[in-house]
DNA sequence: TATGAATGAGCCTTCATTCAT
DNA sequence: CATGAATGAAGGCTCATTCAT
């Protein structure tokens, strides 16, 4: 059998003009995601991101003005508006901080690490030498406010005494380092990994939230 | 690896233009080192890294028969193996483990975080999707090794009834973690964010290995 | 050339809505005509000549099968040849050759030459280069009856004794390369003058006719 | 016999990749200016240029940093510097200033207006739309000297009571503008011309200058 | 008829690589 | 060995033109 060639007119869809002009945004995004995370930026044409989304090369250009400013949408659209989402449903936790804390990280585990918008920090951080202008855009958008969400996460286990006092700023890195170089590690070195020492992502974070809950713990004292 | 690595200390300092020849491989992959993880790899062109070393475009192909060439060289060069010197001085280390453990990511800093070749493993990571045997290579010359020292490491303070019973591959990562994420931050995010709130390393490794230790200790039993 | 012209004054004006159909045309050619003299025929973009006129890109494309055709419509719209009036006109003329010539040279700049269709002009001869044809028919258009009219009056001039014997192709010449000249330069280099060193056409024109019309005259003899 | 190939090894020179930098730059720009005033900057491919110029692509751009800098040079070369030559030359005249202005007309001539250089006039002025800067440099470089050039014949003759007072500005218009025009017309309308109507260039100048001149001098009074 | 989303050929420009000197 | 002028393949982007709605 050959390569699969498009059929003649078999499925009802896919007409070679459709007009579709809500949707052509984000399947680009989709597909310079995918790709951006896979080949890098600039080893990424502008014609493969189109073929990908199914339109050709005009077509992007007539949504994004150009490659960067498609990058910079793929950024902002993996990322923006998710936290006050996140902020919300943290807020309206009701256990005590210690699962807190469990559960923001396997969230975000679900919700970013483990989908495709988590190359999206590796992209950021690969290409910021290049595009210091995306770096920052980040680090204002998503590294600001994920910092902030888990500033008030610790403050909620300190004020409710289930904290020692932290250096509050240290402890958030605390967090973030082990889901960033998740992140990277995923990225960069798991392909390249025989599968039996490869990193298991779930064991990972239950070990390091562990971990790091264990050390912020408020001493109990002895009787 | 036989390319030139800066002598022990032998002949007596040849004269700068005689000893030209012998250094250039040298000088190019130190100024294809730092262009590259400024730059990346793709941004960086081949006649600054010429320029930069003081030689001309045509020298560089001289030595190197293309680009990536450079860039496996670069990475090659600077990854040279200097586990055993470590595994060395840390098998001579006579305080306790938890000394031990400070001692070995202070030292790590030291060596290797603070200076220019802490780049490589930015590189590595960034460029692993372009050069997946150079990850591939990464991970056995360093991540494997880097991996047995620590697992070294961690297993005395077991042995030596300092740690709990750790699941060790995880507590090794637990210690790679926070180093790689450095690494990275350093040279991704510390550009483009205001020095007022900028990742202060020495403190950072501070607090990270006294919650990491927090979390392995043996727990004291009350008296 | 059939394409529509402003219609003489016969129907009373239709409503603005239905008359629509009937100007799109004219309103095409002539938003076509600013641009092309503003920036000339390759750097003006279609979408805007149709921006300009109201209408979508689709529908320049319903009233001209290309761009080049467009423009050969503009130049072909614009020559329309008012000769037999100015002929005419000119052919009532009672007072002496000197007036004669003085009012065709005004008459001109304030029909012509002060006016948006001076603009063809500096078109034409433009992109001559991109369109000979364009050039040939304007040359046989304007060119040629333009000349036979002004050799009209000049002739008129020695027929009546006030010029000298002139040698007809060449003085035609005179009175035309000023006029050129001056259509030439409001449209190149007046935008980009200081104002203080503008060229006033009006003035000019008068310079140059009292100029040309000394050298014509028939020396008066000394009493 | 087959259209002409690049022989074998006949010619003693032409090697391929000849390297003469001092040469390029003037060549590149000898084949610009032929290509730009033959079909216009826009519909000129720099490939064309490279081409005629015998170097690839790349070269060029080696010499000239895009293509509209190109353009700049072609100006810049075939007008700069030659107005201290020119001055130079007119200020060593000795005859009557009726034979200044002759003089001057037909050495423009020879030296510009029969040249290709003449061409960069039309380009210039064609293209004004689009480049405006360069519009305004050929004011500045071109039309500024020039100007005061001229102006200085005429104040000579009006000093040595040759001319009448005359209002220079208007009057030096009165020279520039045959010029100009035989400019524009040689380059746009005499290739569709038939032959027998073409204007002469040197009757046509000496027409108008003598034309100007009858109309520019002191009038003799009679006896 | 009118629209404007979609197309794709074409062009400027970059840069790794070659090679005559 | 070293140089740097020359090359040319490759890719981002534009815009005249088409066509489904």
């Amino acid at each position: 059998m050959p390569a699969a060639r498009p059929q003649p007119a078999a499925t009802p869809a896919a007409p070679r003009r459709a007009r579709r002009k809500e949707a052509r945004p984000g399947e680009l995004i989709e597909a310079a995601l995918a790709l951006f995370v896979e080949k890098g930026f600039a080893a990424t044409r502008v014609e493969e991101v189109a073929a990908r989304a199914g339109v050709s090369k005009g077509t992007l250009f007539l949504y994004f003005p150009s490659k960067e400013d498609l990058f910079k949408a793929v950024v902002r659209e993996n990322i923006a508006g998710r936290f006050p989402e996140w902020d919300n449903e943290l807020a309206q936790f009701t256990g005590d901080s210690l699962e807190l804390v469990r559960y923001a990280m396997h969230t975000w585990w679900e919700r970013i690490g483990m989908t495709p918008a988590s190359g999206i920090t590796k992209l950021v951080m690969s290409e910021s030498g290049t595009f210091p202008e995306i770096a920052n855009f980040y680090q204002q958008e998503v590294i600001g406010p994920g910092h902030a969400l888990l500033r008030r996460i610790l403050q909620r286990g300190i004020d409710r005494g289930e904290f020692r006092e932290l250096p509050l700023d240290y402890a958030v890195y605390s967090l973030i380092a082990p889901m960033i170089f998740l992140l990277m590690w995923k990225h960069s070195m798991t392909p390249c990994c025989p599968p039996s020492e490869r990193l298991d992502p779930i064991t990972f974070i239950d070990t390091q939230v562990d971990l790091i809950l264990r050390g912020m713990l408020r001493p109990r004292r002895p009787v």
